[in-house]
DNA sequence: GTTGTCTTTGACAACGTTGTCAAGCTGCCT
DNA sequence: AGGCAGCTTGACAACGTTGTCAAAGACAAC
């Protein structure tokens, strides 16, 4: 920026003005010192600009994941992005990996770059360690998972509702002995959809049979123990619920090795890319993870404009998508 | 820091010292500022430190991608986020949508942000722009496509050589009339594709039939339309190779709504989650996108520190994988 | 010509940190 | 006792930028 203001032949306050398009500097000034930062290839530079700006906005913010790389949070993840992008803001992210000590580090380490606001979605269960972060006046959004010991926007699916539904769609075909198969207990949508189930069949006055339960199954190949299992019993289900991607292609799997995939219904929570191409298709209880993005975007981007409402819970609900495995008659 | 300083009763410089865990603090004193700053919730400011440092880092790298929530993309941003964790940088990411434009923003908002180094898949066409960036500093790395207009370490797949060997296992199973249904050719990954396509039909003496090359197939849609086009025509192929994820998909819709996905043999690039599931399980040559996302970080993280030797060129290897679609004979 | 207002411009300090360098202290050797 | 090396500590400037404030200039009104 000197070497600019020495060039354009001004103070290095004027160059600041132009780079910062504030009014009051004449045209032919302006003019000499865009000349001048062409020539030197000048680039602003942002967190010196930060430091020294009163309101300190480093305009990026940080985001935690489950694992950017799964399908749920990297699209969760892109309607993020789409809305940081409209006031230009730069999105750091990072995969907790279901440890509650890396989403720790992650959002330390982020705190340590200033960033204007946190989305997360948590794997741990005790948020208490974030009231530092919210007293430096970082806004705070939590998406998919709920808080704990910590008063804060969140932007939910209804998992309850969307499993009920689900159950409903099956015992209005018919079934009376459903299947659930669920991931880690710990986690908390994983509990909320097991509820779901119970919920609904209790309202119908269908007994829970425990034995068809399996819950904790983290993983492709889990599930299909599982289902394996389940399906080999004695008094096997005549459809199965399945609350988590990777354990509805699991349970697929099983079906299909038992040459059952015809004959017994199943139903996916979560959606699954090509799952309409299987024979048959899966039918699911479809989220929205973009519109999550886009809405705990939203909702932190007011608080980082100041907004200091009471707290928000947004929930985002679910899609029932028929394709022909949800409707096998027992 | 000054107000660790005081209430810790010793000089900032010493606090500094502590917080870096630079030696020669006498234990004493190291201990007394230590719980000072855990009294005051101290941060450290990363920024400020880095703009005080002589050495500039930021311990922050900027990703361009084509979509962050595509499997291919997300899967390669968590190879670079694994070994950027082991150095304890984080990751700005965004995503270009194939926009020449929207590339050179991102990298010009990661410029701003002094990131330390840029691993580009690139969707413009010359790459000259980033000579500056260069000359600042920044380590530049490409992957999935090679960059036009400079010299920069490059992370590719093999993409003729996999596509010849797909090509070569079609015409072992006896097909001889191969379709090919590719991605926008201005694509560099989707020309030599193409490339390979060709190429090995020529040495193995079969002559192309350019009835039966569509190319410019974007999205699942387009690509449903060409293969049933190709399909319904007078001599329809006994095979076809397609040379991307959503192309895939969308030529298996098209077989499975013309019943032909048990006469017809498909070959695609870039695997496909559950495409073991289907029936027939669809063959592929995979990619491995979090190698290519590892091998680029570690190139990158070598010129950060400082290796200045020439340009390398990594190329990671494709898999053929059989699952049943590849071995339909004609 | 003087005064007042408004616009443009720049000098300087400050943001939170670390590199440099010098001062102070301890202990050992002569 | 004096000298010296080695360790610990702190004062100060600087990184690249912007907020504050005052000076300088332009112009109109009297």
């Amino acid at each position: 920026m000197r070497e600019v203001a020495a060039l354009a032949k001004v103070s290095i306050k004027t160059v600041s003005r132009v780079v910062n398009g504030e009014a009051g500097v004449s045209p032919r000034l302006a003019r000499r010192v865009l000349a001048a930062s062409a020539r030197l290839d000048y680039r602003h530079n942002l967190p010196a600009s930060s430091l020294r700006r009163s309101d300190g906005r480093s305009a990026t913010i940080g985001v935690v994941l489950e694992d950017i790389a799964n399908p749920f949070s990297s699209a969760l993840h892109r309607g993020i992005e789409d809305v940081a992008l409209t006031r230009g803001v730069l999105v750091l992210a990072g995969s907790s990996d279901e440890d509650e000590e890396r989403e720790r580090q992650l959002v330390s380490a982020f705190a340590s770059r200033r960033v204007d606001g946190l989305i997360i979605q948590p794997a741990s269960h005790d948020h208490s360690y974030l009231i530092t972060e919210r007293k430096a006046g970082t806004a705070i959004v939590f998406v998919d998972r709920p808080p704990a010991f910590l008063d804060a926007d969140t932007v939910l699916t209804d998992n309850a509702a969307g499993v009920r539904r689900g159950i409903h769609h099956l015992l209005s075909h018919g079934h009376r002995r459903i299947g659930y198969l669920g991931d880690l207990h710990t986690i908390d949508t994983a509990a909320e959809r097991h509820r779901g189930y119970v919920e609904e069949l209790t309202e119908q006055r269908v007994a829970v049979d425990e034995k068809l339960v399996r819950l904790d199954l983290r993983g492709i190949e889990k599930a299909e123990a599982a289902a394996l299992d389940l399906l080999r019993a004695p008094k096997p289900p005549t459809a199965l619920f399945t609350g988590q991607n990777l354990v509805t292609i699991g349970a697929f799997r099983a079906l299909r090795h038992l040459g059952l995939h015809k004959k017994v219904a199943l139903i996916g929570f979560d959606d699954i890319l090509l799952a309409d191409l299987l024979e048959p298709g899966i039918t699911v209880i479809a989220q929205d993870p973009a519109a999550i993005g886009r809405t705990a975007a939203e909702l932190m981007f007011r608080r980082v404009d100041g907004d200091r409402s009471a707290s928000e819970h947004k929930v985002v609900v679910t899609r029932l998508i028929t394709r022909g495995s949800g409707e096998i008659r027992p």
